[in-house]
DNA sequence: CCTTTTTCGTGGTTTTAACCACGGATTGGA
DNA sequence: TCCAATCCGTGGTTAAAACCACGAAAAAGG
């Protein structure tokens, strides 16, 4: 458990709490490491969260599949981040969502019932720790809605250069986005082969050019 | 202020807080109330959120515009509800979206700055507050949620369906929405000819009747 | 009660996305 | 190295949504 506090300190969530404190409060969490292998699924829709999840290696991703059969990509997790905090502290008794490992990954979970309960007398940083997971949920919060930003958008071309601008201040020859075709579309919650056909027309059109998932945005050009 | 004590102690985010506390605690966080005509702006995109609102009557649209003069409505607060928490609290400097009266609204204000130092010494109660907030940011966090699963969906239809169905349970003979035509447009993040064109269909086809704000669900059909 | 404004449905056209099928390229094992 | 699987672009067709314009109905406001 040791060998990850580094990673840990680094997080939002443990931010401002030392190693003697983090070790005490992991204990009291029912802290608990788990290796998922590519594929693997940490929570199932329907099921009920049991536990907080936080990455600390590898990349997740949670999902929806619709009645239709066209799954969405609600976001994507990396080392550091969270998931499942939403639906414990709302007590959520039906997970909404999938939660997949997108690669192999290790996942630290903290028992969901251990979290509700602020124990005083057991671990003086509850306090901390509570104000660092509202700063978290407040963070996630604002990515949902830029999400739902792009999805608000009518066409697929509006939500690509929506979706790949952010990328644009850090691009020196190109960026690379963290998702393959299928599930950029997934993403972008449009049909893959449609998606394809459009970022064609705009490379021809000057707007990007794209080579598997590197990327850039021509500058003349006023995208957004 | 007192006369909205009962409206409050009702809201998620001062439950479990007893009348003396409560006011304690309003003077602790620069609580003041403010009324708001219909269309008044409380918070205007692109500027620096100031405090968490908190409505005490009427509704607020939450709403976002974007480039192409699309309007999308992110939410509709009613009595009890918050705007600018998460913002507040993820110190975002620049409002992403729109917070706006959508009828005449009384609304509560706590000063953003003092809800995110914790006062110990002032008010007791920040605790239980602190795990408040939370619990409501965590519930808002939800209900974005669901407002993405409707823009994941491709056709109107669906999303029609999927925006009618929490209201089945609760039908009598039908039920009202909170949004007219074009607000139900912009909520769905679709055109409203292009909605009424479809509703319109959905009846002739027998899956629902509707007039005006008010729906039926047919109960035969298997809906989503 | 009348006037003005808002709301909503509808027809028609254009644009766009979904959908299907396929094949070439790339990747990853065996 | 070869085979299988995956990824991705593309052509073509169909279905759906956006868009525009308009008028009737309803609501709001003197």
């Amino acid at each position: 458990m040791e060998r990850y506090f580094d990673i840990l300190q680094r997080t939002e969530l443990f931010k401002g709490i030392g190693d003697a404190d983090l070790a005490a409060m992991l204990h009291c969490l029912g802290a608990e490491i788990k290796p998922a292998p590519k594929n693997q699924v940490l929570l199932r829709a329907g099921d009920a969260p049991q536990s907080i999840g936080i990455v600390l290696a590898g990349q997740l991703h949670i999902v929806r599949d619709d009645y239709y059969g066209n799954r969405s990509i609600e976001a994507v997790l990396g080392p550091g981040e969270l998931f499942a905090e939403a639906l414990c502290y709302a007590k959520v008794m039906e997970s909404p969502v999938t939660v997949i490992a997108n690669s192999d990954a290790i996942i630290l979970l903290l028992r969901g019932r251990r979290i509700l309960h602020s124990c005083q007398s057991a671990c003086a940083f509850h306090t901390t720790f509570i104000e660092n997971m509202l700063r978290t949920i407040a963070n996630k919060n604002l990515r949902l809605q830029s999400h739902m930003e792009i999805l608000s958008l009518k066409s697929i071309r509006a939500r690509v250069l929506r979706y790949l601008e952010p990328f644009r201040p850090k691009q020196h020859n190109g960026f690379t986005i963290p998702f393959n075709r299928a599930e950029l579309a997934d993403y972008l919650c449009v049909e893959r082969s449609a998606l394809s056909h459009e970022l064609a027309r705009m490379q021809r059109e000057g707007l990007i050019t794209y080579r598997k998932n590197r990327f850039n945005m021509i500058e003349k050009t006023r995208n957004i």
